[in-house]
DNA sequence: GTCTATAACGGGATAGAC
DNA sequence: GTCTATCCCGTTATAGAC
């Protein structure tokens, strides 16, 4: 029998996958096996329990990341960065996470929830990690305006926020013709998209106005 | 004045797209000026005013969406469609949508959350809209085997959505560097990134194994 | 049709025994 | 550390006056 303090945590990681923020301490103390006021005693309040809860699997999927840059940039001291390897860096550690498809789920959904958790979560855990890879995409991408860069970064975080929330689901629809399971294939799919979409043509300031596609 | 039943809707809408879907009737009827019993009246529960809600904004879109597509296939009866066409019909009504940005960021929160509202409203309203777009696409890019068609398009759907529910706070967290107010301009960034993530090489099956980058 | 008042309920948090 | 019992609050929904 594992620590009291983890299994609550397990348990509502795995209730918020599934039935979202607001569910009761009452369901999560059942379903963890322990007392209602466990978790007022090991966290002061739910909010509390949520930070913990998020902070537990953010923290080592972003030192994953930082560290799979580090080795990107030590193998290319100068020069530009090739991108596949640094949009790798940025989607494959969270879209692999460790074991539990509930993360993957629970981690879509707090990318699906701005505002609430931004200033509590977001600010001090991504705040970082969005600068160190801001130059790293800016190196693999030396000809793209700083606009465009932020932009097709913010992209490449939907594709793989929609991707983590929705790929279990998408498999169920599409009746398994489109199948989620292997992990492997569906992070090189992301990759090929995303990098595709960071080496597109920019419009010039000039064309920007008045284009439209026939 | 207009109409309370109007009125509800408008504040719910507004108040969902800051605080997220469970804002209390109190706070509603309060911001749109009605009694708390009004809106047990004109709907039968708060369920039953979100899905008017989302009906009321997803209906016309989708209207939009299916004419626009009509259009492009009208002008190429047959052979290959423009593939940024067909995305730009599918993009533009959503982003570029009637007047206040809520809708925007209300459209994105209900993306963000899998599961409570799929049955009941993306079932009835997206699912013949994924079919038509389904196959407009495959006649876009004729020789995108159809797992990698349906991925893509899921893909886009990320884009879009993590537009429609972060433009804003983009805007602010990066000082303005980055702007949303420019609907055009963005729409267009959109439709340049996937159109180019659509168009990228696919992996065959055989490299599909062991690919991994440098 | 719209409001006032209240019912019926479930939520998070806490005090105190063990 | 863990449990029982309870408090207090906000919530949805409804009954009935206007």
């Amino acid at each position: 029998m594992t620590d009291t303090k983890t299994r609550i945590l397990d348990a509502a990681e795995s209730l918020i996958a599934q039935h979202g923020f607001d569910v009761s301490l009452r369901a999560i103390t059942a379903k963890a096996g322990v007392n209602l006021a466990a978790v007022n005693y090991h966290f002061q309040s739910k909010d509390a329990l949520i930070d913990a809860l998020v902070a537990r699997r953010i923290a080592p999927i972003n030192r994953l990341r930082i560290e799979v840059l580090d080795a990107v940039e030590r193998e290319h001291p100068e020069g530009p960065l090739p991108l596949e390897a640094v949009i790798h860096a940025f989607v494959d550690p969270p879209l692999r996470m460790p074991g539990r498809e509930d993360i993957r789920i629970l981690f879509g959904r707090l990318y699906g929830t701005p505002g609430e958790f931004l200033h509590r979560l977001f600010e001090p855990h991504l705040k970082p990690l969005a600068a160190r890879f801001r130059v790293a995409f800016a190196r693999a991408c030396p000809e793209l305006p700083p606009a465009d860069l932020m932009w097709r970064m913010h992209f490449t975080i939907g594709v793989m926020v929609h991707t983590m929330s929705w790929s279990r689901i998408i498999s169920e629809i599409t009746g398994g013709e489109v199948n989620s399971s292997d992990t492997e294939a569906l992070i090189e799919r992301i990759v090929r998209f995303t990098a595709a979409g960071f080496r597109a043509a920019v419009q010039d300031a000039q064309s920007q106005q008045g284009a439209r596609h026939a």
